[in-house]
DNA sequence: CATGCTAATATGTATGCACATAACATCATT
DNA sequence: AATGATGTTATGTGCATACATATTAGCATG
């Protein structure tokens, strides 16, 4: 049987894919090491593990020291969601992009809020609402508080042209965040903004963002019914 | 000023991240190539590479060959989400889980269902429902196609005490799938079965999965009112 | 002026080697 | 039998080097 040779970690890459679909090496399985695997392919060692580093990046193989490599037991799906401003989201699928600022004030905002942004209780915060439209349609109502203690130049931005969505994201840095996803049922008032049945079912995105342990923004973002978040695996 | 000396590509990548978030490099800045920086950090060009590279793979950089590397202009947040199966899901918050087949029976499916499957007009389909609890409480429907072509020996499967979920992603290979998330307001039918109102704002998930060209399965899962897809940024 | 060839350049990747590090196995000691 | 020291092993990473490849700039040619 002569060696196939892979030579480069895209191809080792898909061998070994080809290997796991196949069943060749099952869910659970130990499956052998870069060494050996890297003689039989025909390359370095270091090719065969950029293959395998990768492939356990996206889940389905499971890699520890001394102890092997193993086809991942319960690949865990990871999808990549790509969070792009609003109106590349629109812009993107060949639609009109358009844009209404709704309400623009400094408040001392209830607990619940200071709380999640775990700012001091009596710090003001900026709260911007503004609606996204799609071919003059409602699309999106972001609804923010910006910590003005971190963000003090937000305070001398108009958001009447362009959301806080896209200036925040090209004018303030981040280290982290958490992004979280739900259903809810559309408020009356929700519902008069975004054009829709009142206790419409509406996707939301709530992000909280923070650079270096202070927190600069929440965001809700309510999409207007029929809106889908979609990915490939 | 002496040169701090990063030796490994952990070390590198947190000082572009470091200079990204403190506007030394601000979006859309060329930063100085490979080589350059190597020099500059005291470590091979192999390194510097290997931390841009993960830089450029979250979305923090474009890179492009002989064009050089530059901070993304609009930092896309890749969010990455751990499709986890529902069990663990439910264990892993510390809760119990329960399961329940709700119906299992082989039908000729509706078009529509076929068509995004893209299976036979004539195709029979296995179809199952069946419901997890979380602390015995309704936590998720799920409502699955399972292509008999493909998967013939889930025909010989009763989903009486694990769901399909589980089965099919441990013992039936795919190759590539899609996923999207959405709301849907609650069903009389549906809201029944999750114990909740009618017409509550439900959380969906809907997923297709293929083998080799080849539709294996498409799932609905509705979560009970107050679910959260949650992650990290 | 338009077009196409060519050279320069930055990233992409393969390789052999070395050493670091985590985790497990083994054996000795108590 | 429990504990701890020690060695072994597989992955993780760094480095120097070489070559591959995409893309751009500049030049030459029609």
């Amino acid at each position: 049987m002569t060696a196939p040779s892979f030579r480069n970690w895209q191809s080792v890459q898909d061998e070994v894919l080809r290997r796991i679909h196949a069943r060749e090496w099952k869910p659970g399985d130990l499956i052998p090491n870069e060494a050996d695997l890297a003689i039989e392919f025909g390359c370095a060692r270091t090719t065969v593990n950029r293959a395998l580093r990768s492939l356990a990046q996206n889940g389905l193989l499971d890699r520890k020291r001394r102890a092997g490599t193993r086809v991942a037991a319960q690949p865990v799906a990871k999808a990549t969601l790509d969070i792009a401003i609003i109106r590349n989201d629109i812009t993107d699928r060949g639609q009109k992009y358009g844009y209404q600022l709704l309400q623009s004030r400094t408040i001392v905002p209830p607990p619940a809020i200071s709380g999640a942004m775990k700012t001091g209780a009596g710090q003001p915060l900026l709260h911007v609402m503004a609606l996204h439209l799609a071919d003059d349609a409602p699309y999106a109502l972001e609804n923010r508080w910006i910590n003005t203690a971190v963000v003090p130049q937000a305070l001398d931005v108009k958001f009447d042209t362009s959301s806080p969505n896209e200036w925040l994201l090209q004018n303030v840095p981040y280290t982290n965040g958490e992004i979280a996803f739900s259903a809810k049922m559309a408020s009356r008032d929700e519902a008069d903004v975004l054009a829709c049945l009142s206790q419409s079912a509406l996707f939301k995105m709530d992000r909280l963002t923070w650079d270096n342990g202070q927190s600069v923004t929440k965001v809700q973002i309510l999409f207007a019914p029929g809106y889908q978040m979609r990915t490939e695996l």
